[in-house]
DNA sequence: GAAGGCCGTGAAAGCGCTTACCCTGGTGCC
DNA sequence: GGCACCAGGGTAAGCGCTTTCACGGCCTTC
């Protein structure tokens, strides 16, 4: 790997390390003789010369790398946060370091440290929290340490961590949803609230109800069963729901997976789904939107949470942690059909 | 951003830089007494000392980097191959670096000049490449550049360069989708053969005729329409063709994302998927996996691509560049009925 | 016509590590 | 008891850049 480095264009440029540097970057306030940048360009150009961007980093004392962190970039949902990332990062010149932890708290800490090592500029970490105040504790040291190192974060999801957020209404999306489905005469509910210790799914189930309880309508806790925030939790949630033989109109499920996996259980029973029973979920996975029947559900833009996470972190930062909220809306399609 | 650099730590300790360094890293010919070792690892603790990555990559002559380079990582395809190579980086303790170029090869090229400059020790590409040898060639010279600096690479698809590559089986999936077709029952085949220059979609219209031919069924030119690689280039196939009154049992689809604009046109038609046409596409996507009715294809098991690919840049380098096959299996469902 | 600026260039000092290379003191062996 | 050896520690030379600083020429400016 007999590498060419910039003193290699230097002396067939004929001219100085320090000239050859100015040249091919330019430089604040030193400027190069036309003639001579011109010089150095070709002998870079000849040499096929391509600048270390680790010897760069080092020198400037900054790299133009940001990380992120995710749960599962196969899953839909992380996957177009990522492309909101990576977009936005081009946008700024920035190289994106992907993380994917497997849902699993340590190694999204050792990834930061991982990333605190890389001296990345900024952090993007998307994902459900935990209310497991241990490991959070220790997420927030790992972030703490790595801002007192001088690098941004930014969050999507809940603002957990004193640092900048972009917010999901989830609450106030589902409650939406929900008056959306007692308008469409909707009356007994039931809910797949994921797991127990889910932020995200606490929140949409509390906005649920909170909505239906401005309708005077209510869910009964013997309606809302939990199970994984998965397809296959959703199938088995709503097994177990029929299986309880419990009188309901329509099924709220926190996220669009858990939703399919629930059609699909309701199918495997013979129920139908819109005529027998109501599906509802929350998301807007892009590539769930051709189900029969067409999913209800709330749309989450992804791909601008993704843009605008990154966005804040490469912000001047704030004295106080910024809160950017992103609106959730309605969509009502074939899987609640208007209840007569 | 007063980083605590390893001086700092020997410093606190009190012994010199090098056995700081030693302590930490453990060197290969050089063993550190253990009282030592313990006051330094202490007085690194104590200062939250975080080597830096960058300097580090400078001294050692190697990063820990892969790049990973995809068309477009909100896709489900390449997310399933993205979860593979990072499971397999961090398995090596790697991280990736991820880029998502939008279909647009200048940018694939620009990204691998990025990872060259990043020094990123591997390179894995995916995505169906294109007949167009202008940009192939260009492509072919940034790759060449990059491995000239003792940068590995894979590909994902096509063994079209010179590198090792993962080879998915389409011609051979699709053969056998096409003969499963014909077992059962179906005689009249048409195909969404996607763009004219899309490779991947080459292969797979290649292969499906060749296993049509096989049981002395064919597929007619009129009953191939081209159209974009994407959900909707499947609705708009899918449209054309039914309007054409084309008197067809079942159409192939090249991917299941065109499948499901397929099957989503022919519902607007008043078409039965199923037991009016059937339908089928190809990959297996994870979230498609509960559609009604439920899709034939042919399974690719895109994570293990994705780590196939990223064993092999890990691999001593060959002399040859290897080609793996990666098997494809068919999958039968209810969108393609046995046909009495 | 001399003093002061300014501009373009080069020399050299780092950036934070790793790793030859060198040195010392202790051990084992004849 | 002397010698070779070795383990463990320190010194210092880079790795490939950027950037400060010093320097010389040339143009202004009284």
């Amino acid at each position: 790997m007999p590498s060419v480095t910039l003193s290699d264009v230097a002396r067939e440029a004929g001219v100085s390390l320090a000239t050859a540097s100015r040249a091919i970057n330019g430089s604040a306030n030193r400027t190069v003789r036309p003639e001579l940048r011109e010089r150095v360009l070709a002998a870079a150009a000849a040499l096929h010369y391509s600048p270390d961007a680790n010897a760069q980093a080092m020198a400037r004392g900054r790299t133009t790398t940001i990380g992120l962190i995710v749960h599962d970039i196969a899953d839909p949902y992380f996957s177009s946060i990522a492309a909101g990332v990576t977009a936005a990062a081009e946008q700024a010149g920035l190289m994106v370091t992907l993380a994917s932890t497997g849902h699993d708290p340590e190694r999204e800490i050792a990834f930061i440290e991982v990333l605190q090592s890389q001296r990345a500029r900024a952090i993007v970490m998307a994902g459900g929290r935990t209310d497991d105040e241990a490991v959070n504790d220790r997420l927030r040291a790992a972030l703490a340490a790595y801002r007192a190192g001088g690098g941004a974060v930014a969050m999507i999801g809940q603002p957990l961590f004193d640092v900048d957020t972009v917010v999901i209404e989830n609450a106030a999306g589902a409650a939406d949803l929900a008056g959306a489905l007692h308008g469409a005469g909707y009356r007994r509910f039931a809910a797949l609230a994921g797991p127990a210790g889910h932020l995200t799914a606490r929140d949409r189930m509390d906005g649920f109800a909170a909505g239906l309880a401005t309708h005077d309508a209510a869910l009964s806790p013997e309606h809302i069963v939990r199970s994984a925030f998965t397809r296959d939790g959703g199938y088995e949630g709503m097994r177990q729901l029929l299986e309880s033989g419990a009188a309901v109109d329509v099924v709220f499920a926190v996220n669009d997976v858990m939703a399919v996996g629930a059609m699909a259980a309701a199918r495997d029973a013979g129920v139908a789904v819109g005529t027998g029973i109501g599906i509802a979920g929350f998301d807007d996975i892009v590539t769930l939107r051709d189900l029969t029947p067409s999913l209800t559900t709330v749309r989450v833009p992804l791909l601008e949470v993704g843009t605008a996470a990154t966005e804040l972190t490469l912000a001047e930062p704030a004295l106080e942690p910024r809160i950017q909220q992103v609106a959730s809306t309605v969509v009502l399609r074939d899987s609640t059909p208007p209840r007569t």
